[in-house]
DNA sequence: GGTCGCCTGGTA
DNA sequence: TACCAGGCGACC
């Protein structure tokens, strides 16, 4: 489920069940996570009220009316499905929040790679992340500074949390072929005016894909899983590549790596 | 910077 | 059976 499209919506049924109300009972039942958190932090969730639900990034925050922080992450496979404290655990519920009106928010998660964690009251917490796409704080000249010092690729500087928040492996792809910037290029060798681009590029592709239509559309993406099939504004096939141990989709037609290999006359604007 | 491990399931 | 998977922290 992750990218920030996703999580936002899983904050939002979160929030619907849970924001006002009390908790009864929290269960973490896969050993990765009952590993994180001692029985007696588990226990103690017990009876307090949830004031609210927020989301930065990727990751999930339950503000308690103790102070304390709820803290969840999805990583690659988590979701949350709510249902009623009677019904049979679905297969691969690896924590319940049980409230006190009967509800019950189940968070699934296949792989088991999903974190919860449960910060102290008054402590602040440092998630380390940079400016979400939508922020006013991204721009060109904050990309320019923080990517300055990075010869490595701008594909896996993307997916960096700390560069810009939300954005994973898909929507990184997504757009880079949106910007037509090769995912190969140095993160420092950008310009302004790509830098501009790409900017665009992401919060396009983010806004895309927060729509039921395209969510649920065949087609929702132009490279990602897309090797072989023709880029969508050339016919040139989608190339798959491996970069930090990802998958990587891009147009090598017109996200051209080098400088100028074969650049066509005028670069047509995105 | 790249690689590995965490976990489990789906698919070629 | 082997490989792949929307993330990320630990490690060289």
């Amino acid at each position: 489920m992750p990218e920030l499209p996703e999580v936002e919506r899983a904050v939002r049924l979160l929030r619907a069940a849970v924001a006002g109300r009390g908790i009864a009972r929290v269960r973490l039942i896969h050993p990765s996570l009952t590993r994180r958190v001692p029985p007696r932090v588990v226990r103690s969730l017990a009876g307090v009220v949830v004031d609210a639900v927020e989301r930065r990034g990727k990751h999930q925050l339950l503000r308690l009316d103790d102070g304390r922080v709820l803290h969840v992450h999805f990583r690659m496979a988590g979701d949350w499905s709510v249902d009623r404290v009677s019904a049979p655990l679905p297969r691969h519920a690896r924590a319940t929040i049980d409230l006190t009106d009967g509800t019950r928010v189940v968070l699934e998660d296949p792989r088991a790679l999903a974190t919860v964690d449960v910060h102290p009251a008054g402590a602040p917490l440092d998630l380390g992340l940079g400016p979400e796409p939508h922020d006013a704080a991204l721009t060109a000249p904050y990309l320019e500074q923080v990517l300055g010092r990075r010869r490595s690729a701008i594909k896996p500087a993307l997916l960096d949390q700390r560069v810009v928040a939300g954005i994973g492996n898909i929507y990184a792809a997504e757009a880079l072929w949106r910007a037509r910037i090769a995912p190969t290029r140095p993160a420092n060798a950008l310009g302004r005016d790509e830098l501009r681009r790409l900017i665009a590029a992401m919060r396009k592709v983010i806004d895309r894909a927060s729509g039921a239509r395209y969510r649920d559309g065949a087609d929702r993406f132009d490279v990602y899983d897309r090797e072989g099939l023709p880029c969508r504004r050339c016919r040139t096939p989608i190339a798959r590549m491996v970069q930090a141990g990802r998958s990587t989709y891009h147009c090598p037609r017109c996200q051209p790596t080098g400088r100028r290999v074969s650049p066509s006359p005028r670069a047509a604007r995105p």
